[in-house]
DNA sequence: TGGATTCAAATTGTATACATATTTACTGAT
DNA sequence: ATCAGTAAATATGTATACAATTTGAATCCA
């Protein structure tokens, strides 16, 4: 899967991506000890830009170094994963909350209503719904709010809050398809965006955080039914690995 | 070469609290360009630890790599400041909400008990305050509230968000011992601490919350006096060389 | 058997070398 | 004087070498 034609991105940023998306899908399990020289190899780069990667991993929380130095794989209860989402949530909230109190430009609100009609199509209709697409109109929708808010810091903090396991907006969405109960949500989810997008035009802070919050309950919910549903999703939901079941 | 048996105090750690310190207390400007041969010599580490420590400032935010690979220092604006301090304030409120929902330890109230008892000493005497212990005992209220939620995440999350700039709740707490107002300040911030730790303890999540953002805004309070106070204070307090004034 | 001990193998942290890419300074022409 | 073009200087990104440390296991002793 990795792509070593592109120079476009370092060695550096290759094997961060890599090495985390080697964590995430559970490649390595929680717990496990990652030596250097063999997880270079393995990516095919030499230490000095791997060591870059894993100090930005351990800044991340995918990865812990113990006092020897040594590299593992970290390990996540649930509460670590409900917090996160709860976490993102608040911030999203947050963000929302401003661009309703600051105003939106005209520019922003003409970007969002595209997304939402988009959105819109994908979950009315009785056509299958193409889950590509609305994961990616989906994470469009979760970084326009703090766009539309005008907050670099907003915009960065929320972005980095998207790479805690299971924490990102679009977390749940793949690996689900076949469930039924997961699939009705999506449109609920997508009645959401709607009465988000249009407190925060309406200028109504409290409101447009409020639903935030609650919209990001859904992953919570999605959470649940992950675990519940035993071996199915486990290896498929990026991230579900490193939770500790207990 | 120098000691390198420690490595609580390894080359690349050094380098990052060393690089960092400079940055906030101005040494550096804000858009100044970072060569790392320089700055290796400077710090006395070769490029490889300080290229690690980079990596970390860069995800902090406090340097930006140019395309060509170049590091400069970041430069921030007003709002840019004003924003993480809510972003704070946002998060400290949903971590006392889960304190207060979720029921806080004995061990945790005595703890917050005795930090608060404290604090009443420094700031009810008549006696010269002590700054240095006023700074150490407030750091230790604020990382107390992710504690007493028992969130290793928000824990984790809030010890990131005090590292932004002039974002930390001590940030404004270092030179300007000499404002009148802002000493008051501080009787009014102790009054503030109290408040949500009754909150807390009384299980109301929603109140408890509240104070936390409202606490927020003394920082933000802070900012406008520190600004409006001329070549005083701009490079007594750390990190505020690098707003730009516009 | 169980526990300490020693020693080889493996791993980390760091410095350095070097190829590639970029910046800067300089030259010369219009 | 200004600009383009070129060459030298400098910076970055990466691989590799090496010392110091840690791990793991085989050995020895009670």
């Amino acid at each position: 899967m990795t792509d070593s034609t592109h120079k476009s991105h370092s060695q550096a940023a290759r094997a961060l991506k890599s090495a985390r998306s080697l964590i995430l899908s559970g490649v390595f399990c929680p717990g496990e000890k990652l030596p250097e020289p063999l997880l270079a190899a393995r990516l095919g780069v030499s230490r000095t830009p791997l060591r870059e990667a894993l100090a930005i991993l351990e800044k991340e929380g995918l990865v812990e170094r113990q006092q020897s130095g040594r590299c593992q794989v970290s390990t996540y209860t649930i509460q670590d994963i409900v917090d996160a989402i709860e976490f993102r949530g608040t911030t999203e909230g947050l963000a929302a909350r401003l661009a309703a109190e600051r105003g939106i430009s005209n520019t922003h609100l003409a970007e969002c209503r595209e997304i939402l009609a988009d959105l819109d199509k994908l979950t009315d209709t009785k056509v299958e719904i193409k889950f590509e697409q609305y994961i990616e109109l989906n994470a469009a929708f979760h970084s326009w709010i703090p766009r539309a808010a005008s907050s670099i810091t907003l915009e960065r903090e929320l972005d980095r809050i998207g790479k805690l396991p299971l924490a990102s907006p679009s977390a749940f969405l793949e690996g689900q398809e076949d469930l039924p109960a997961f699939r009705k949500s999506l449109t609920f989810a997508q009645r959401q965006h709607r009465a988000i997008f249009d407190a925060i035009v309406a200028r109504e802070g409290a409101r447009a955080e409020a639903l935030c919050r609650e919209h990001a309950r859904l992953a919570r919910e999605n959470l649940s039914l992950a675990m519940a549903d035993e071996s199915l999703s486990r290896d498929k939901i990026p991230g579900l690995s490193l939770v500790t079941s207990n």
